[in-house]
DNA sequence: CATGAATGAGTATTCATTCAT
DNA sequence: AATGAATGAATACTCATTCAT
């Protein structure tokens, strides 16, 4: 599925090196500033390129930003694309936690941009997105589903919709809780460690894992 | 338990009711705008106050807007306070998921702010409230799973904090997904329905109950 | 002579305490911050009095300010009543310049306010206090040639009100020298003093007196 | 010797009369209504250029001030360099009163905005200055007086630095003397000339000369 | 294609003054 | 007489975008 486009026909021409680069600072401008709060001439400085050059790739500010997500997207795409529905519900579903658990680690900056872009502020903006991401993101559970129920390793009468909804909430919260410092300050909080202390990681895994077989596995 | 102190003594002496509309205008005006978006100067003139007596009650945006947060952790805390913990702990869980229902109904502007203070760019001005909502919210937990699991209701093996921090990642999301435009996109489409239809939301509380009960729940 | 009046009837009528407090703290202010970055709100709260006093007492800032310099000349004049012109020329200046000297200690914010208060953006300001402060000076000078040119102690063909003129110059340049940090500057680099050497007090009357004796003095 | 720089790079390259123009608006601004009553807008506005260029050229008011002192100092440096100091001391202090009387006349405006740089207010601003202006003078002062203890034409047991400090506070106050109204009026009433009269200013360089040469020139 | 100077509406915040209590 | 809440024009400064070179 191809992305929107957000940029123009010369961001196409240039240097791929120049086009990394840019779309490099933007990320880590927009994911720690915020779409509001980052300056494009500033940005466009510490890209090393003018801002001229920066509004002939992209017509706004905006444009950028979802250029930013876009490519955000397209790696979240080949990430999913990994997972190989065949392989087994749980095993699938726990191969998706590990993925969201490192792309946090990975792609910090992707996070804390999709967090900026899910508020209400910018919902104008975000609908230029379409959910493309979470269309994709649907698609797998709906494939995972169909055949988990298939295999019979799922229960029959659960409805996928539902049940992947709650899976990919916690989904999503734990790879906030890994790249954002509020969520990681909540998430701390929550489980419960103390300073020094670290949150346990496989436990956190187990734990998401165990509500999924609970609630959707078969026979039990 | 007492919230920071955002206000000036000033705000304190005022007329309730202008008290009220100023945190009102406010509320939802950085819900609908986000922080950094909210004009000062708009938002006065839109709750009929001077920008001088607006100053003079909260001595910049940020306090403005971190004293808004306030009061909905009061607002938070009132309604958590209603849980009584030993009517069991599923009892009190699905009274808990209903009410984030509720509260994202009708607090939606205080759910938009909490998601847009989360955001990364927005960490610093985070910081300043301290958590206070997840340490109200984290404390409930360790009541409700202290209490089921000495009656037995809850498994024993089980570890709180890493259950409550999935439990509670499920109604933040929840709670999202009924107050915020983008969210609420992101749930039909995860849940699969068409453009006439609506969410199922007794389906949703099941979903959420079920997963707890099957991970958390004793002799299975 | 009478000062201008630039108080209402009101202030007339308070507690001398307070009266005197409230200029002194006026004094402060206006001093180190000059008349356009004082601000009155402040002013009044270091005070310890209201907004609404302060301006039952004085009509303006502006007024404020003309009463802090007219209490400043009344000072001035106090002190110069107790030079004895009958004393001998050369006797007087050395009083005079000793008295210079020493106001800059005591009364150093009197000193900023007058230097404040020549500058060319209150001109219009100042132009309300008619020049008092130098009516005054210029009286006494008049006297103190009057009599030393009739007694022969200065030479009968110098023009008083040049030299007085010039001898006030460096009177006026002397005191603004130990009361004010940029004129302190100036005097240490023009002098040549190190950084832990001190200007040599004595050194610099003599040299005053020693310009004065030396264009004006008879034989020699 | 180069001054401070307080301009940023982008006014380097800009049109000389586009530089000259800003620069003489901001002097007369500046030096009609002082640093704290000339407002920035208002500025921009009569030299016929946008707030933002204004910006781009100056970081903020505080350097756009400095850069007109600066360039201040520049004009002075420039002046002073023509004195010759093997022209003889009285001749050349001659000179440099002369230089004074017209500098006042053709900088009016350097003269006041260097007086309202030197008010306590401001005191934090001028160190920014390192008070380049006074260094400038005292070396001259040093090589005169060097000159003149070698050749003769002074004293030799007077201490050049004090004879230097007070032979540039006449300088200093004739220059406020007749570039700003308050000291004008000031040397007026001590000088003692009516309405329709004149100061004579030969008269007053004769006396600021006598004042020298009785103090510090040798046998008489 | 690239540049970066120029723009000016917009921002948060201050402050002298008024006036109802 | 004393208070201090209320006012709103004014301030210094920012920033997305344009366009001439």
């Amino acid at each position: 599925m191809e992305g929107g486009k957000f940029h123009r026909k010369t961001f196409d021409r240039i240097d791929p090196e120049r086009r990394a680069m840019i779309l490099r600072v933007a990320m880590t401008e927009f994911a720690s500033k915020g779409f509001a709060a980052t300056g494009i001439n500033d940005l466009a400085r510490k890209a090393g390129i003018s801002i001229g050059s920066l509004y002939s790739y992209f017509a706004s500010k905006e444009d950028l930003y979802l250029a930013v997500i876009d490519m955000g997207s397209d790696t979240l795409e080949r990430e999913l694309s990994e997972i190989d529905p065949s392989a087994g519900f749980f095993s699938c579903l726990e191969a998706l936690v590990r993925k969201a658990r490192h792309a946090a680690d990975r792609y910090p900056e992707l996070n804390q941009i999709y967090l900026d872009s899910t508020t209400q502020g910018l919902s104008a903006l975000a609908a230029r997105l379409s959910n493309r991401l979470e269309a994709v993101t649907a698609k797998l559970y709906r494939r995972l589903f169909a055949a988990g129920q298939a295999s019979g390793e799922l229960r029959p009468d659960i409805d996928p919709g539902y049940a992947a909804f709650c899976l990919d909430n916690l989904i999503v919260m734990l790879q906030f809780s890994y790249s954002s410092d509020y969520y990681r300050d909540r998430m701390r909080i929550m489980v419960g460690v103390g300073d020094g202390e670290e949150v346990d990681e496989d436990k956190l895994v187990s734990c998401v894992l165990a509500m999924a077989r609970g609630a959707f596995g078969a026979f039990r």
